[in-house]
DNA sequence: TAGTTTTGTGCAAAAAATTTTCAGTAGATT
DNA sequence: AATCTACTGAAAATTTTTTGCACAAAACTA
């Protein structure tokens, strides 16, 4: 049977009185900043049921933040925390993930039980949510818990951090036009996402800008790497093909090469291919692959300040629904250059 | 400013009185199933300080579990989690995914800190964990906190459920049996880890009983793709090279045939290949890759099994060090059988 | 420097919260 | 019909927390 902690625990392991802890853990009347981290130590360590919300941010030993998302297999989801998980390193700042994939609750009720579950701040990726949802959300989420959306849309209601995603498709575009490529192709996202609206957008923008290229074809994904096969079928039966491809994600980038390869078409020689994401399997695969690198501690930096500085406020801010875009960069492959010669060997009959 | 939430509340709350609440909340005197429901329910949701081992686990509105482990970006991680939370599927138990990697404080203070965070258990991924690792571990957590190790060690001290790696090991010896290979080869794991030690031994074992089978090559590994490459290095050196290889889990399968492919030798064909984890790329990869598949929802359910039979036990039982096998199977594919048709126009000049 | 204010603390009283005692009711059992 | 059992609530008892007050030490002020 474990024993009830109470203040006189408190008071005899800090050698102060009931009364000075008192007043430390319900913060009224005045307590020398030592003594109060004194007693909110000892408090924590005997764990004496604090509610929470009553520990100022300073003098929390650990700030916990869970990861909101539908989890599914694959590198990305494994990427994305890892980044983010990392970007915590040297604060007292730890990163969960808690996926929403298999369960029957409601997504808002989760996210607004996660206080209740001593979590500090949440950051969420659900791409497919749109302003309803976020605004669902927020009625259920009371206001001091620090909420980020890492997913962008394109009205937000809630603060977002998310990549560039406009600029992604345009660094494509451009690598593209200098290297000579004319006829371009895209495997577009979900038409529903912003995220993937954004790349297809800042890439068509790039090429209608331009005097030397032109778009030649358009096919809508899912981002599956099954969909990526299913493009691969439709690029074969046009007359006039594309001679480089834009792929919205790195999923789909595979199914695409994957099925490419397998009916004997040379990437890049007969078609170039870069996609997005920057998975590892980029830099692996054979031929490697011309990515859209996108820094997830960097991410996770600039989310972490905007959670600490949402945790330091103490009136009850209004989510105003300010977006904050990270850079991104090329990784620039084989997949839309040239393979290596030492593979070449692959190739024996190639012209 | 958050009142504090007292009895009062609840008993105004339930309809009951303060006496009857009091009763259920500790746990004295008789109450009825329904009220005591109520009042448990009640009292969650008015986020009443319980001090969490006193609510019976039958009266909990869901389980939260956390997996610890040192998280690494790539798909065997996002695998592993994945099973677990989908195993959690029709439950109400709750996977939540917490990394050591990035993180100062030892190991057995961030797992004896959980239950503090509203966690009622805890499934332990630490490969590198030795028996004193786990005896120090469970100094530091309550008895009554439940915890399952999912990595095998020779000498377990906590109740474990960890794949039949031994077997995994003769699966593949015995396909490359049947498939009529006579030199084979391994890429072994970390030599201080348990479960690479059984994934050879199992190997090996059938080999040594095997009246036509030879091993003429090891090579010691730790997991990273980086090895896999390096074992390639090491393969073309040999002068009698073995015509199947058995890589003791899939980083270092891609790794060797990665190189393998690069320098253009032909997989099945000059040399076999199977790998251990059955990781989505093993479908995806080109040739696509034999691997021992381990169920990780499989695993997940029978850690689930035995987490909520802990959590009944009213009493503190102690540790036995009970281990529990699962089963895993071969996924074979081409990279130990032979290249789908359709890819071969790639080798147009083989023989 | 001497007086004054501010800060921080403990004691003890007061208030609040929780536990326990006790009485009573409703239904089951003998 | 008498007895027992399982619950429940009112109120008393106890424990826990908050607050009023006194006071010492430090900081500030004239």
């Amino acid at each position: 049977m474990i024993e009830k902690v109470t203040l006189k625990d408190i008071a005899r392991d800090t050698g102060l009185s009931i009364s000075t802890v008192s007043r430390a853990l319900s913060q009224t009347g005045k307590i020398s900043k030592d003594n109060e981290r004194k007693i909110f130590e000892s408090a924590h360590r005997l764990n004496y049921p604090l509610t929470n919300i009553h520990t100022p941010i300073e003098l929390k030993k650990n700030i916990n933040i869970a990861l909101v998302t539908r989890h599914f297999t694959g590198e990305f989801y494994s990427s994305l925390f890892e980044g983010l998980d990392q970007s915590t390193e040297g604060t007292k700042a730890t990163m969960s993930l808690t996926s929403v994939s298999h369960t029957s609750s409601p997504i808002p009720l989760i996210i607004s039980e996660l206080n209740k579950k001593h979590y500090d701040a949440a950051v969420i990726f659900l791409p497919d949510f749109k302003a309803v949802d976020y605004m669902e959300l927020l009625e259920y989420v009371s206001g001091n818990f620090p909420l980020v959306s890492i997913a962008p849309i394109a009205n937000p209601v809630m603060d977002t951090i998310t990549f560039d995603n406009y600029r992604g498709g345009h660094l494509v575009a451009n690598h593209f036009e200098e290297r000579g490529y004319k006829n371009l192709g895209i495997i577009q996202g979900p038409l529903k996402q912003s995220e993937a609206m954004l790349r297809k957008s800042g890439f068509v923008d790039y090429i209608q800008a331009s005097d030397s290229m032109n778009l030649t074809w358009q096919y809508n994904g899912d981002y599956s790497f099954q969909k990526g096969n299913e493009a691969y079928e439709d690029f074969m039966k046009l007359n006039k093909k594309p001679d480089a491809i834009f792929c919205s994600n790195d999923g789909m980038t595979l199914g695409f090469m994957h099925s490419a390869i397998r009916n004997g078409i040379h990437i890049p020689e007969e078609v170039a291919v870069a996609g997005f994401d920057d998975l590892p399997t980029c830099k692996l695969y054979t031929p490697t692959i011309t990515s859209v690198h996108t820094p997830y501690t960097m991410l996770g930096k600039k989310t972490l300040e905007l959670i600490f500085s949402r945790l330091e406020e103490k009136t009850d801010r209004k989510h105003i629904g300010y977006t904050s875009l990270v850079p991104v960069s090329l990784s620039v492959r084989e997949s839309s250059t040239e393979l290596a010669n030492v593979f070449k060997k692959y190739y024996p009959n190639q012209t």
